[in-house]
RNA sequence: GCCCCCAUAGCUCAGUUGGAAGAGCACCUGACUCUUAAUCAGGGUGUCCCAGGUUCGAGCCCUGGUGGGGGUACCA
């Protein structure tokens, strides 16, 4: 390696040396290599364009040297064009220092199109101008880069070698954008809320905690932007969205990272029903604007994802995978044994079940599904069913065994969510370090009135590993998180 | 947290039974004015992840550690 930057590093020096700036200051750009080859795609073998003059900037990718020409390949944010360079058309001291450049280098070129008798637009360089001297080697041009632990600590090298995967994030970046677009139509307002919050609410989870000095007080990074979407709903906003980061104290996994991006939505007016069409309309349309098509794949399983999608209720879905008709087992715990999982003695029934779905019934929710139903004890924050109280109005989607979206009616009644919270204060007391906490300024919020609403939180780095078929979500976030690497 | 797997040149990888560290690309020197994994001639550039141990001898075997991947637990 340091002969390798040792060599750089000389080729520098005698850059300076004969007075060629190695890292100017700006290049004036007419064309991207994309444009280039989509407009001049007709041209005949062998063909020149009189009057194409064209100038472009990128980077070098690979070289080829003829004695006294040479092609190379350079790509800039849209792809990757030839250009050709000769000893003739840019001269003597030029072609040296053309001979001298390296893959890696940034260089802006002047030239006029033609297509070589294999075939390829190409720009025969006139005039060319190093823009950024290279001082470390690139990967290998035809295996690329594989290793793992590279790809995500210098993604930046990543996207220089893997097209497929600077593809994978500029439609990450399109998805967030059509949902934005989605629902700034639909009257939705986005907003942002505190990223370090005093009380962490709006979910069951481990928060980080950090420290404000002047406060002389600890915060804590966000597990859910809930309580405070809902504030804005007593305030009067009456559909807001936010598109941001939630932080969580946990395992990391293929499909969790402890900082992941969430969308979450507040209707007033609706429950949770709205929702799931909003939902359903919501990612289909993403889908079809960014696939083209509703019949997708994911990890090799095909995915339909034609409208209406299915709804199951939780205990439906249990008993369709299990056989097991939970209203009519008297020991929970014992069945599940029985269906082979290991179940410790001091959990909460609800528990076991919520074991038995993820066991059994969520590796088999390929097809889009509407899980409903779920136990109120389970959702603290989601209102009761009309007809049944232990059971919240409240919903999750499945797609590709993926949990993408959950979703619930509200609760706004301020004297039942006190009791709640007041529960799940029992269950800390009682060692559950994630139950939620008591937030006496929510509290006083609902007590102002809120009106009926409905709330949706969609993963987004989820719906991106869906809709770029990607099997992690490190696949889909640029800097997915790491351990520190050793100083070198 | 626990279990399994991986770590050799800049990159992608091989390395037999424990017996002198290898290939392709990249790189360096030279030839070549339409090549595209350009070609031709020559050159190996290495903390075999780290620290111990076994052995006459360790890339290979053993122990511990570090980093990464997968699974599992916790967890939407």
């Amino acid at each position: 390696m340091e002969e390798f930057i040792k060599v750089r590093h000389e080729k520098l020096k005698r850059l300076r040396k004969e007075k060629i700036e190695p890292y100017p200051h700006r290049y004036k750009i007419t064309y991207k290599t994309r444009e280039i080859l989509g407009k001049y795609k007709k041209l005949k073998i062998g063909e020149e364009v009189r009057g194409s003059q064209v100038s472009l900037a990128g980077r070098i990718m690979s070289k080829r040297g003829h004695g006294k020409s040479g092609f190379a390949h350079i790509m800039d944010g849209s792809g990757k064009i030839q250009v050709y360079t000769k000893f003739d058309v840019v001269g003597e001291k030029k072609y040296g220092l053309y001979k001298k450049l390296d893959i890696g280098d940034f260089i802006g070129v002047e030239g006029r199109i033609f297509k070589t008798k294999t075939g390829e637009i190409t720009v025969l360089v006139e005039d060319f101008t190093l823009l950024a001297k290279s001082l470390r080697p690139l990967p290998e041009k035809w295996h690329g880069l594989k290793d793992v632990e590279i790809r995500f600590r210098q993604r930046y090298i990543d996207l220089i070698m893997n097209p497929e995967v600077k593809e994978t994030f500029l439609r990450r970046s399109r998805i967030t954008s059509l949902i934005r677009k989605f629902l700034d139509k639909k009257d939705f307002l986005e907003i942002e809320t505190p990223m370090m919050q005093p009380i962490p609410g709006g979910a069951a989870a481990t928060p980080f905690v950090t420290h404000h000095k002047a406060l002389h007080r600890d915060l804590y990074l966000r597990i859910a932007p809930e309580l405070y979407l809902k504030r804005l709903i007593v305030g009067g906003m009456e559909r807001v969205y936010e598109i941001n980061r939630n932080f969580r104290n946990e395992g990391i996994s293929t499909r969790h990272n402890p900082e992941f991006t969430m969308l979450e939505l507040y209707q007033a007016y609706a429950d949770y029903e709205d929702l799931m069409e909003l939902t359903t309309e919501l990612i289909a349309e993403i889908a079809k604007e960014v696939l083209g098509t509703l019949k997708i794949e994911y990890q090799g399983k095909k995915i339909d994802l034609k409208t209406p999608w299915k709804r199951l209720t939780l205990k439906s879905a249990i008993k369709k995978y299990t056989k097991l008709d939970i209203d009519k087992t008297k020991n929970i715990k014992k069945e599940a044994k029985k269906l082979g999982l290991k179940i410790e003695e001091d959990l909460a029934d609800t528990q076991v079940i919520d074991h038995i779905f993820k066991e059994f019934v969520e590796p088999r929710l390929i097809q889009p599904m509407f899980i409903t139903d779920y136990p109120r004890e389970l959702s603290p924050l989601a209102k009761a069913k009309k007809n049944n109280p232990n059971l919240a109005e409240r919903f999750e989607l499945f797609i590709g065994t993926l949990e993408l979206a959950n979703a619930y009616s509200e609760l706004n009644d301020p004297i039942l969510q006190r009791e709640r919270l007041k529960e799940q204060l029992a269950l800390r007391w009682a060692g559950s370090e994630d139950a939620h906490m008591m937030d006496e300024d929510f509290l006083r919020a609902l007590e102002y009135g809120m009106p009926p609403c409905a709330g949706l939180g969609i993963g987004i780095d989820r719906l991106v590993m869906l809709l770029t078929d990607s099997p992690s979500i490190r696949d889909v976030i640029l800097f997915p998180h790491m351990k520190p690497e050793k100083q070198q």
